[in-house]
RNA sequence: GGCUCGGUAGCUCAGCCGGUUAGAGCGCGGGAUUCAUAACCCCGAGGUCGGGAGUUCAAGUCUCCCCCGAGCCA
């Protein structure tokens, strides 16, 4: 089964910010666990880079906007490096093949007879590349979200006929699971029955854009470019064509956006794929925004978060884990540096690596450097057998399902059942009279074995940590075969153990 | 101004179609233990479930009004 999901399209404004890192580790634990599931991924990341903001932010630092758009990109790309994300296709809107696709895209969408020529005026809000509905042109209109004035704008632009798709686009914004999350989907309702208006698709005297063919002077307006990089993305990664779309990974399974964007994902950009004969995506996920110790992140309160930093101070697994364990995927969540370490700590270092620790080092204490020798009926019908089973059910589910948190809290659940189980059955004590060696010996495999069904479920999750754990537990992955390795027995009794250690240290919290 | 979504223990949140003593994790306090990373395990907090009214045998859970916060549209 194929399963195509995207991140958005990164305006290349400026750097990325923690934002822009924690949808694209969301989707790249999306993208994993498909992987694992046996699915054909294809997972999509990218940069808008056109636009007069961009063009305006390169003048004013005297460069080029394509070089510009060069540096901010590559700082894009080094970031989603550093955190390993595993991303198939990495577009970029000024690439000539996107440019190639955007005009192909054009044509067809003038086919069906959805282009034409008409006149706006109003209030240009730069920052929201959109016009104001205000159009009273004594009072100069202020925007709220990016506290300036607008401009006045009178031209001539290219306009979709939005308002054609009215019943189609109502149609599938009712649908039960496109929109997510739920809570989101009655607002982008009532938006949609409110009467669909033509939007415009260009803009004059714009340099930095893609040129509309048969209009001299127009450039093409972000969302009749920026949103089909979702499928130039996937024409270059499959070095494909518009028309064989449907048999290479299109159409996505979901587009990952911030709660923002959610309007032009699931109003405008099916619309426009109807329009050109391709099918729209399955969902649309929009996701909430982090704040701060309480308060938005901006420029202005220079309380920005940098994920370039917060790797270097911590790590790669630390920063996944608290952003998909401790907050809700789809609600609004604020970042806090003391439950950053706290969560780490307790989770990652005490509940899950301590786990490990203390049961390999009884294995080795008791059963010559190895895990014990059993006997196969025994453990078929032990306690955790059960548990471990529940606990990947519910991981998988959860992961379908796009409930990142639950699914973490399934894994940490179960290493939390397995370390009470431990204490009440407490070998250490049992060990001491040679009666119980059988019994310890099968405690302490199911234990060990339920410590690589965890790891195991982690890989998506935190893939460095997860793998550390297995190789503490001398257990070869082959991710290929994650769903039978799941399964219960797969640990190698009498397999060497080596001396183990934490996988993560415990982090210190420092006042600010 | 219209609409949407939230307001549950100190913090972050679960609580489906209304029904036994309202839950989890963290923090905090106490206890137990030694296999382990001062870890793990157990116990506790007595929270008027934002406020008010109503429906009902019974309401965080339904209805209405109000307050606060976030957002969408104007």
């Amino acid at each position: 089964m194929n399963y195509t999901l995207t991140t958005p399209l990164f305006y290349v404004n400026d750097k990325p910010h923690l934002g822009s890192a924690y949808t694209t580790v969301a989707c790249d634990a999306m993208a994993i666990f498909h992987r694992l599931m046996g699915d054909n991924v294809i997972f999509i990341t990218g940069v808008d880079e056109h636009g007069q903001k961009i063009e305006r932010t390169a003048n004013m630092n005297g460069i080029e906007p394509k070089d510009h758009c060069e540096a901010i990109s590559k700082k894009y790309i080094d970031l989603w490096n550093k955190y390993e994300i595993s991303y198939d296709s990495f577009v970029r809107t000024s690439s000539s093949s996107h440019i190639q696709l955007v005009e192909e895209f054009y044509e067809r969408v003038k086919k069906s007879g959805d282009i034409y020529l008409g006149r706006q005026q109003g209030w240009y809000c730069v920052g929201c590349e959109e016009y104001k509905d205000n159009n009273n042109k004594d009072k100069a209109y202020f925007c709220d979200t990016h506290q300036r004035e607008c401009e006045w704008r009178d031209e001539e632009n290219l306009f979709f006929k939005l308002s054609k798709y009215q019943k189609q686009i109502e149609d599938l914004c009712n649908k039960p699971n496109f929109i997510n999350p739920k809570s989101r989907q009655r607002e982008i309702v009532n938006f949609v029955s409110n009467g669909l208006k033509d939007f415009s698709i260009s803009r004059i005297d714009i340099d930095w854009g893609i040129p509309v063919p048969d209009y001299p002077g127009h450039t093409f307006y972000v969302w009749f470019d920026a949103l089909l990089g979702y499928l130039s993305a996937i024409t270059q990664y499959k070095d494909t064509k518009l028309d064989n779309l449907l048999e290479d990974g299109w159409p996505a399974d979901v587009h990952f956006i911030g709660k923002d964007i959610l309007r032009f994902h699931a109003i405008y950009w099916p619309a426009m794929l109807i329009s050109a004969g391709l099918d729209i995506p399955k969902k649309v996920f929009g996701h909430g925004f982090l704040t701060r110790e309480g308060q938005k992140m901006g420029k202005s309160l220079g309380n920005v978060l940098d994920p370039v930093d917060l790797s270097n101070n911590y790590s790669n697994d630390a920063v996944r884990w608290y952003l998909l364990k401790d907050f809700q995927f789809g609600n609004d969540g604020d970042f806090q540096e003391k439950r950053f370490v706290e969560i780490i700590n307790n989770d990652l270092a005490n509940t899950i690596g301590n786990l490990l620790n203390r049961t390999s080092s009884m294995s080795r204490k008791w059963f010559k450097d190895s895990v014990p020798k059993i006997n196969r009926k025994k453990i078929e019908s032990h306690y955790l057998k059960e548990k471990s089973k529940q606990a990947t059910l519910a991981f998988k589910e959860h992961m379908n399902n796009i409930e990142i948190k639950q699914a973490c809290e399934s894994v940490l659940s179960l290493a939390i059942a397995t370390n009470t189980y431990l204490n009440d059955k407490a070998p250490w004590k049992l060990i001491k009279e040679q009666s119980n060696l059988e019994e310890v010996s099968s405690d302490i495999f199911c234990v060990l074995e339920t410590i690589r069904i965890i790891g195991l479920l982690l890989i998506p999750i935190v893939p460095k940590l997860s793998s550390e754990i297995l190789t503490q537990l001398n257990y070869n992955i082959n991710k290929a075969d994650w769903i039978k390795q799941l399964e219960w027995g797969n640990l190698k009794s009498g397999s060497k153990l080596p001396e183990p250690n934490p996988i993560i240290t415990r982090l210190e919290y420092e006042q600010p």
